[in-house]
DNA sequence: TCCGGTCCTGACATCGATGTCACAGTTTGG
DNA sequence: CCAAACTGTGACATCGATGTCAGGACCGGA
C-alpha cells in the first residue's frame, strides 16, 4: 500500500515528508541518515570525532537533500559570530574606479570564504546613513566606506564595538580609524609642476564639488604648486562644482572663448577630463592646449594626442583596504593609520605642449 | 555611594552592565526602556497598537544604545524568511559591462531594501558552483547569473525550491528559467552587414573563447551573415579562443601580414575590439582597414577615427533581470521566458570605410 | 451595571544552527 | 588488570529575533 498511499498519508508519513519546497535543515539531514543534528553538524563543519562510515551517510544525505547550511542560523551561536561579510560603500558601482576597488576587495575576501555586499552612493550624503545601516543590521564583519556625508560621527559606536572599518578614497571627520587615500595634493603638484616646466603660466584648473574632500586636496595641491614656482594665483581661472562631462565640457569651452585662455589645464577627476578633451576638440584646440588629468582614463593613450594624466591606483587601494580589514579581524589593535598610495604621472602627449 | 561604585560593583549591577564591546539586542533595549521584548519589536518594526509613550521610550533607549537589530535572527522566524538580500555573479566587478548591470540591479534593489552581494568569475567554471553555494549559505531571496560553466543542472532543486533564478548575458543550460540576453546573432549579423554594404567581402572575425557561449552566437550571426549575401565563407578567416587584449592584438598583426590581409574586421567583443585597435595603429592601418566591434567601448567616439561598434545595453539587460526577480518574488509563477534586449548599431567612421 | 470589543502588553515557543555536557565504548599506560 | 584518557555520539540550552496567545485596562452600548 505504501506506494499508493494518498497526498494527506504521505504528509502525515512518520519520516518527514520531502516536500521539494521546503529547504532542508539539519534537522531533515539527520533524520535521513539516522544521526543527531550534533552529529550532522560536525560533519558539515569538518569537526573531528566522526567516524568514516557516520560522516559517508550524512554527506551522502546532505547530497540527495541538496542541503546547503544557514550561515547566519550558525553565527548566532557561534562563539566569535562572524557572518563571513564585508560591506563596501563606494560612489557608483558603475564607475571603473569603484570597480577597481572593488574588485581588489573581492579578490581578498573570496580567497577568506568572506562575501561582499557593494552600494552606490552617488555622492548624496543622506543614502550613507541608510546604507551603512542596512550593512549593520546584516552584521557584516567589515566596512569599507567612501565616505561623502559632513562626519562620519555616527560610526563611534560601531568603532568601540570593534567592528573594523577602513575608509577609502577620502578622509574621514570625526572618527580615527583606517584610511587608504591616494596622495592627492602631491599628484594634483605633480601635474601642475609638470605643466610649469614646459613654460605654462596660464594654468586652468576644473574642479569638483567643493564639498567632496579628494577635491578640496587637489586644488589645494594645485595652488601651493604654483605659490612654491612663484606664480601669482589670482588670475589663474579655478573653476569648482563641476561634477559630471557635460558641466566639464561648457566650463572648458567657456574659457576657450574668454578673454585670456589659458595655455593649459589641469583637469582634477576622470568624468572633468573627459568633458575637457571633448571640449578641446570641439574648438580645435587639443594640439595647441595642454591638458593634464587627475586618475586615469580608458583608452587615454588612443587618442591623439594621447592624454598625460597623474594615475590614481584603486586595485591597490582596494586591496591596502581589505588587509587592513582582516588585519584586525585577525586581532591586529594598533590604532588607526592612513596609508597614502602614491600616484604616478603617466605622459602621453597632452601635457607635453608648451604655450604657443 | 553609586557614582563611588568600583567596575566590578559596575559590572554586577542588576541592571544589564552597558558594556561598550557587546552588541545591543531588543533584550538590553527593553530592560533599558523597562519593557518586554516585544514591545521592542513591534517598536523597530512600526507595528500598530504600541502607546505613544512607549514608543517614545523604546526609541529612545534603541538610540542611545545605537541598537540595530538583526536581520537575519529575525528571519529565522519570519513568516516568509526573506533575508532581502540578492545574490549577483558576473565576470567581474571591474568590468564596466558588469558595472553597468550591477548599477541597475541595485538601483531596483535599493529602492526595496534589498542589499547586493557580488562575486566575479573570471569565466572560470570552477568558482561558479562555490559562489553560488556562498550566497545559498547566505539565504539570498534570489540569482542573477552570468553563466560559465557547461551545465546549471545542479540549480534544479534551487528553483524547485522557489528561489527566483535569472541568468544574464548568457543562455544557460539544463535549466528552464528566466534568461536576459542581448541579441547576440542579430547584432553580429548588423555588424556584417553594414561591412558588406560598404564593399567588403573579406572580412575577418575576431573571436573569443568558443566555450563561451555568447562567442558562438556572435561567430553564427556573422557567418550566417554572409551567407545569405552569398560570399563564400570558406577562405574568411575566422579566428576564435581569443581572450584579451593581447591576443586580439596579435591575432589582428598577424592577419594583416598574411598572403591575403582581410579588408575589414569584425571583432566579437570589447577587449578583443581594443586590441584590433591598437594593432590597426601600429600597422598604420587604422585608416584603410575597416572596422566594426561588438559591445561599445568607452571614449570610442574620440578616437580617430571613431569605432563603429554593435552597441550592448548593459543596463537594461541588469533593470530586466532584476525586474524579473522582483516579480517572481512578488508571486509571479509564469514559466521563465527569454528577453531579448536589442542591440544598437553605432556608426562612428571605422566601419564606414570601402575596400581601398 | 454588565457585556463584548478594542487597545496595549509580555510570557513563551520557535526558527536553524552551534556550544556544552554527559555517557557509553575503546584504548592506553602503569 | 584497572584507572585514565580518548573516541563517537546525541540531548539540551542557547543565540536574537518574531508569531501566537492570553490577560488586563478601558471603551461604548444595552
Amino acid at each position: 500500500m505504501t506506494s499508493m498511499s494518498g497526498p494527506e498519508d504521505w504528509a502525515a508519513s512518520p519520516v518527514d515528508a520531502v516536500d521539494p519546497r521546503a529547504r532542508p535543515t539539519m534537522k531533515n539531514v539527520a533524520a535521513l541518515a539516522g544521526v543527531g543534528v550534533k552529529t550532522v553538524s560536525r560533519v558539515i563543519n569538518g569537526e573531528p570525532n566522526v567516524s568514516p562510515a557516520t560522516v559517508a551517510r550524512v554527506r551522502a544525505a546532505a547530497e540527495s537533500l541538496d542541503f546547503h547550511p544557514d550561515l547566519h542560523a550558525g553565527n548566532l551561536r557561534r562563539a566569535d559570530g562572524r557572518s563571513s561579510t564585508l560591506g563596501l560603500l563606494v560612489g557608483s558601482v558603475g564607475n571603473p574606479f569603484s570597480g577597481a576597488m572593488h574588485r581588489a576587495i573581492e579578490d581578498l575576501a573570496s580567497a577568506r570564504g568572506v562575501a561582499v555586499f557593494a552600494s552606490s552612493l552617488d555622492d548624496d550624503p543622506d543614502r550613507e546613513e541608510v546604507a551603512v545601516s542596512a550593512f549593520l543590521r546584516r552584521r557584516v564583519d567589515g566596512l569599507i566606506l567612501t565616505t561623502v556625508s559632513k562626519s562620519q560621527g555616527y560610526l563611534l559606536p560601531e568603532l568601540r564595538r570593534g567592528t573594523p572599518l577602513v575608509f577609502v578614497d577620502r578622509e574621514p571627520a570625526g572618527v580615527q580609524a583606517d584610511v587608504v587615500v591616494s596622495d592627492n595634493a602631491a599628484g594634483a603638484a605633480a601635474a601642475t609642476r609638470h605643466l610649469l616646466s614646459y613654460g605654462h603660466r596660464r594654468i586652468a584648473f576644473l574642479g569638483d564639488r567643493t564639498d567632496i574632500q579628494t577635491a578640496q586636496e587637489r586644488r589645494r595641491g594645485f595652488l601651493e604648486e604654483l605659490g612654491r614656482a612663484g606664480v601669482a594665483t589670482a588670475d589663474i581661472p579655478v573653476i569648482t562644482g563641476l561634477h559630471d562631462e557635460d558641466a566639464a565640457n561648457r566650463a572648458l569651452i567657456a574659457l576657450l572663448e574668454s578673454e585670456h585662455p589659458p595655455t593649459a589645464v589641469f583637469s582634477s577627476q576622470n568624468l572633468i577630463t573627459i568633458g575637457a578633451v571633448r571640449g578641446l576638440r570641439e574648438r580645435g584646440a587639443h594640439h595647441t592646449v595642454a591638458l593634464v588629468g587627475f586618475d586615469d582614463v580608458p583608452l587615454a593613450d588612443l587618442l591623439e594626442p594621447g592624454v598625460t594624466v597623474v594615475a590614481q591606483n584603486p586595485y591597490e587601494i582596494g586591496r591596502l583596504a581589505a588587509a587592513r580589514i582582516f588585519a584586525r579581524l585577525d586581532g591586529d589593535r594598533s590604532a588607526g593609520r592612513t596609508y597614502v598610495v602614491p600616484t604616478e604621472l603617466i605622459t602621453r602627449g597632452s601635457g607635453e605642449m608648451r604655450p604657443k
